[in-house]
DNA sequence: TATCTGACGATAG
DNA sequence: CCTATCGCCAGAT
């Protein structure tokens, strides 16, 4: 899907986004998995900047993406992102 | 056109 | 906090 990877492209250095965020933002709520897929399936994204709803890491990819988020000065909360949302 | 898939999410226990 | 379930949806087969 086109809008979820400008979605993707359009995330700035530093700044991390859910899937489901990405999903919204791309005009399909709730196609959170959808956004998986389109990460699995494309390069040249910046995968790295979508995490889950709670901040963990992709499940494949966790060790990769903490180097490259916290190259970029993302906070981390033990081994997940710090997202505002945290009741 | 019909199925299958899974880098997800919310909820209940 | 953790596991089990069910719902969801675009893209790949």
């Amino acid at each position: 899907m086109v809008a979820v990877a400008r979605v993707i492209r359009d995330l700035q250095r530093g700044e991390v986004a859910t899937y489901g965020q990405v999903a919204a933002r791309a005009g399909l709520p709730g196609a959170a998995r959808a956004v998986g897929n389109v990460l699995a399936n494309s390069v040249g994204l910046p995968w790295w900047r979508i995490v889950r709803a709670t901040g963990e890491l992709a499940v494949h990819k966790d060790g990769e993406q903490r180097r490259r988020l916290r190259r970029e000065g993302v906070r981390f909360d033990g081994d997940r992102v710090f997202l505002a949302r945290r009741p």
